[in-house]
DNA sequence: TCGATTAAACTACAGGTGTAGTCACTGACG
DNA sequence: CGTCAGTGACTACACCTGTAGTTTAATCGA
């Protein structure tokens, strides 16, 4: 039951995915490379995630110190499977041949697809 | 610039993608094999659907028909596109790769999908 | 020691979402 | 003709989200 992250929570917890634990200020120096917003939303946004414990809290003198308590890894396979779930009946091929068809794969990224599942194969 | 489709309303507009037009009832009826909802609730949904313009209406008498506007394909390739964008950095095989590594890909999946590159490559 | 700085905590607020309830109208039925 | 069932319109309301502003408490530098 992996707890829901917002779009917006989502651009903090890759900051923090790259590198942790950071305080709220370093948090919001690094968002800013992405989305233009004050340092005060960025803490609302680590508060909400704590609240939620997807980021765990650490105190370093009279700040906080944050790190994800989630795994990408776990996050991405969670929301993948989701999606894939609920839009393409929870079948891969559906989805590929869907952004295949829409001519969203190059020819390169058949290539890398393909020696991906030759690799699985093995 | 295709206007955002909310899950509920999602659920409903997979029903008139599978048949269409249809009353209000008729969609409250198909619906209520997946969710447990009102048939005001469905009701509220198609209307904030067509409020959107992504579902059209049709008088019938004292009814109104409903049919998507919005085609599945088109939509699908939009939230899939927004998906693989915002979550694997619009490439979709590191989502493809995820998968397969948190084991939700099948042998039979991984065939499937060979095939169909086998197939796209032509 | 005292003011300036900085951090977290608390508050705000509009718009979207899930999930209905209620109202008013109209056509059908007895 | 009066009543009722079905229909769309309008209203409701709490929770989530995006995006901050304000308050308070601690700390550091002069």
């Amino acid at each position: 039951m992996t707890e829901r992250i917002s779009d917006a929570e989502h651009a903090v917890m890759e900051v923090l995915w790259k590198r942790a634990p950071l305080t709220a200020t370093e948090v919001a120096d690094r968002v800013a490379d992405e989305k233009d917003w004050s340092l005060q939303t960025v803490k609302t946004l680590l508060s909400r995630l704590a609240a939620k414990a997807v980021v765990g809290t650490e105190r370093d003198g009279r700040r906080f110190l944050y790190s994800p308590l989630v795994e990408r890894d776990a996050y991405l396979t969670g929301v993948s499977r989701n999606f894939v779930d609920r839009l393409f009946g929870g079948k891969v091929m559906p989805l590929v041949a869907h952004l295949a068809e829409a001519d969203e794969l190059s020819a390169e990224d058949i290539r890398e697809i393909e020696a991906l599942l030759r690799e699985l194969k093995k």
